[in-house]
DNA sequence: AATTTTGTTCAAAATTTCTTGAACATTCTG
DNA sequence: CAGAATGTTCAAGAAATTTTGAACAAAATT
């Protein structure tokens, strides 16, 4: 099967505007091939939606894509039913999954009597909170005290800007205790939408 | 003046250890010219620390390693006084320091008779939280309530999917009232740090 | 007003990141 | 078990981002 078609094309539109209003037809921001006859109007909208929320945290387009166009359809899908409605490639399909479902982002969905995997959007706010904070925040806090002692252990006793830097990494350690709080707080309230 | 050396080396470390241990040498990502004699240990350190925190939010090397250099010098610094300590071009120095600049993350200093701009490091979290979710975040909500509407507009009413559709959009909106009230409340308690 | 100093801008080069597609591994089916 | 279906991995190519360096602009100095 595959994909007879080998016009390689693919034309990203790249939508260039960081900052200015949108145009009216959001869809842009997906590949185009001819007009997606798969998609409607409400996933096109996703897609493109979370392709821009996605790229507010430096993620692959693609990653925003897959998890927009399921969250935008009821049924699960296929590894394949995401590459032919979306044309981008297995190997993009499959490492974007696996990531979503390392974050939890994606909930597999038992079929019966169906060989394929199908998946799902999750789209509860605590468990798309708690997955990112997992995988992308904390495994930079957990060096922190052995980066602060990095610092600490290069500062030379009884030189004149010994005070300076001891004052420094105080402000250091300071930012790691207000992300030791502020991270359940904001756990909870996302537990509450 | 500019630099006499010619010979454009610059091998960068390319520490790529994204979760492993800490090389006990945490220096080693800068760029290595030849050991930098201008760097003391604990800027060395510093802008080890700065690089990598800045690099779990995706920001250039340069950025990291600029804020690093002036968080650990007590002295104001000059654009060419980084440019030689940090040896980086005076593009990436200027462009890093604007960027630095818009953030609030850096301050100018007035230094009666001298010509060229100073600037010390901005370390209270307040300041620095309140500039990043001013310049980096509050940009993409603003587009919240627009992206959201061309999201709706897009439901086919009386069509099967759309009851599926609107508890979809309803999702989203909640998720902007959680950052409604999740950013004032980490402000605030930025501010008590 | 010519020169020097200071800083910005931007095209081209270097680097990093993402995507593709084909080879491979694994599991299922007949 | 052979063949088909499903999914993963990864080298090579494509695309995006960052860095450099030199040209340029603006302001200060002589």
């Amino acid at each position: 099967m595959e994909n007879t078609v080998k016009t390689r094309k693919t034309v990203r539109v790249t939508s260039r505007a960081t900052g200015g209003s949108l145009s009216s037809n959001g869809s842009r921001d997906l590949r185009d091939d001819s007009s997606h006859p798969a998609l409607n109007g409400f996933q096109l909208q996703a897609v493109s939606f979370f392709v821009h929320a996605f790229a507010a945290l430096s993620l692959p387009r693609s990653i925003g894509e897959i998890y927009g166009l399921l969250f935008s359809t009821e049924e699960p899908l296929s590894l394949d039913d995401i590459i032919e409605r979306l044309r981008i490639s297995k190997g993009s399909a499959s490492e974007g999954l696996r990531w979503l479902r390392s974050l939890g982002a994606v909930n597999p969905v038992y079929l019966p009597g169906v060989r394929k995997e199908h998946f799902t959007a999750e789209t509860s706010l605590r468990k798309l909170a708690t997955g990112y904070l997992r995988d992308r925040i904390n495994p930079h806090l957990e060096n922190g005290p052995e980066r602060l002692r990095l610092l600490e252990d290069s500062i030379v006793e009884g030189a004149p800007e010994s005070s300076f830097q001891k004052s420094r990494t105080g402000q250091i350690a300071g930012w790691y205790q207000f992300m030791g709080k502020i991270l359940p707080i904001v756990k909870a309230l996302a537990g509450k939408f």
